[in-house]
DNA sequence: GCTTTAAAAAGTAAAGT
DNA sequence: ACTTTACTTTGCAAAGC
């Protein structure tokens, strides 16, 4: 009983150390993302939890640093794509996107998926789009997805294609390319997805 | 309306099986014509049918894997194909060994558009997975028949995880009941 | 955990014409 | 722009690292 007390003190220390690793590199990747510091702090709540529940094992301490991060950023209603946060962590998308599914699962984080709407204040201001622009985002937004054309796609990739076309109507003209490059989506995503949305919402240009 | 059962489909069924007796698998990679044998990347031999079409793991303890038929019969036509293989190199294979279906993989088709959104919520988003950034599918675990679902925005579906044919026409059921109570099959 | 095999769904991506 | 190829997800067995 000696023993398994003191590999207990063990791993709480081993996991204390961790801890403070992954706070740091939670603070890193946040910083370079201009992620705020509330939401920095609920990232850390998250992990915390992890921490706790043992979902750490056998996963790497940064691929649930930066899930954690991802999962608050959600949380918070200002979320980061997964390119996004892969691209300031060591960790590839992949790993980072499965990591963030066990994490959220087990700690019962019901997660509502992201709306695309949620990107339009951050990728127009990247895009120096003014105010008009994202009023008109939101709205092809909202009504095509009303009409059912959001189902099974990517929140960045619509909201990508929705901008290029509130752009074009509001005659403040974004090309694909710029679009796409703030969005870390195709020009072919955008693309697709612009022809369906002018389709639905019966605009002809 | 068509009644979505009847638009299952068998696209896929995992079977092992065993000879009860060991194989040097070098040696079969020799004599079997087609077959497909690095150790060092995978332990079982890979030899594929061409009628009905299917790929068998053949391993040293003599155990089979069968997979990439689409019935349980195209299963044992295949096995009975490896089975007269193994005969031809003068290995001796029982009449007929065990064939045990593990995975039957089935699509279907709901005749109408999903709001998966709507779906997520709706079935609860402690049970549901659905990650449109990561994959287009919403994956629905069933409890009874124990199998996963995966919905599309298109009203197509795959189901997988059962052993028999009829488990997808119960989860086709159930989730087509759910789906109308919940009002968002419409 | 990983490795290999098969197949569907639909979205996204990249490469070649 | 268009086609082809390929990767994402789910389920399962096999033997071995």
């Amino acid at each position: 009983r000696l023993r398994k007390w003191q590999e207990r003190i063990r791993t709480k220390d081993a996991g204390e150390r961790n801890l403070q690793f992954a706070l740091s590199e939670t603070d890193r990747m946040a910083s370079s993302l201009a992620i705020p510091r509330s939401v920095r702090e609920v990232a850390c709540v998250i992990y915390r939890r992890a921490l706790d529940e043992d979902l750490i094992r056998g996963r790497s301490i940064e691929g649930v640093a930066t899930s954690t991060l991802y999962a608050a950023c959600r949380m918070e209603g200002i979320p980061r794509s997964l390119e996004e946060v892969a691209a300031v962590s060591r960790v590839e998308r992949k790993e980072i996107g499965r990591t963030y599914r066990y994490v959220a699962q087990e700690l019962n984080l019901e997660m509502e998926p992201v709306n695309p709407k949620k990107y339009v204040p951050r990728f127009c201001s990247e895009l120096e789009l003014s105010e008009e622009v994202q009023v008109k985002a939101n709205e092809i937004i909202d009504t095509t997805t009303e009409k059912g054309l959001l189902s099974g796609k990517s929140p960045t990739g619509y909201a990508a294609a929705a901008i290029y076309a509130a752009s074009l109507l509001c005659n403040e003209k974004k090309t694909q390319r710029e679009v796409s490059d703030v969005a870390q989506v195709t020009e072919v995503t955008i693309r697709n997805r612009y022809q369906e949305q002018i389709e639905a919402m019966g605009i002809h240009e | 309306m068509t009644d979505p059962k009847d638009t299952i489909n068998i696209e896929n069924v995992v079977a092992s099986t065993g000879i009860g007796q060991e194989l040097d698998l070098q040696s079969v990679a020799m004599d079997l014509e087609g077959a497909d044998y690095d150790p060092e990347q995978f332990p079982g031999l890979v030899y594929r049918t061409q009628n009905p079409k299917s790929a068998a793991l053949i391993f040293r303890s003599g155990k089979i894997v069968c997979t990439g038929a689409k019935s349980t019969d195209d299963v044992h036509e295949s096995l009975r194909i490896v089975f007269d293989k193994l005969r031809e190199l003068q290995i001796q294979v029982n009449e007929d060994p065990e064939i045990v279906v593990q995975n039957i993989v089935t699509s279907a088709d709901l005749g109408r558009n999903l709001n998966l959104n709507a779906i997520a919520i709706g079935l609860g988003l402690e049970n549901i997975e659905y990650e449109p950034e990561q994959f287009p599918g919403l994956v629905y675990r069933l409890d009874e028949p124990e199998v996963v679902a995966l919905l599309f925005g298109s009203g197509k579906l795959v189901i997988t995880g059962g052993k028999k044919p009829v488990d997808a026409e119960h989860a086709v059921d159930k989730i087509v009941s759910r789906l109308e109570d919940l009002g968002l099959l419409e």
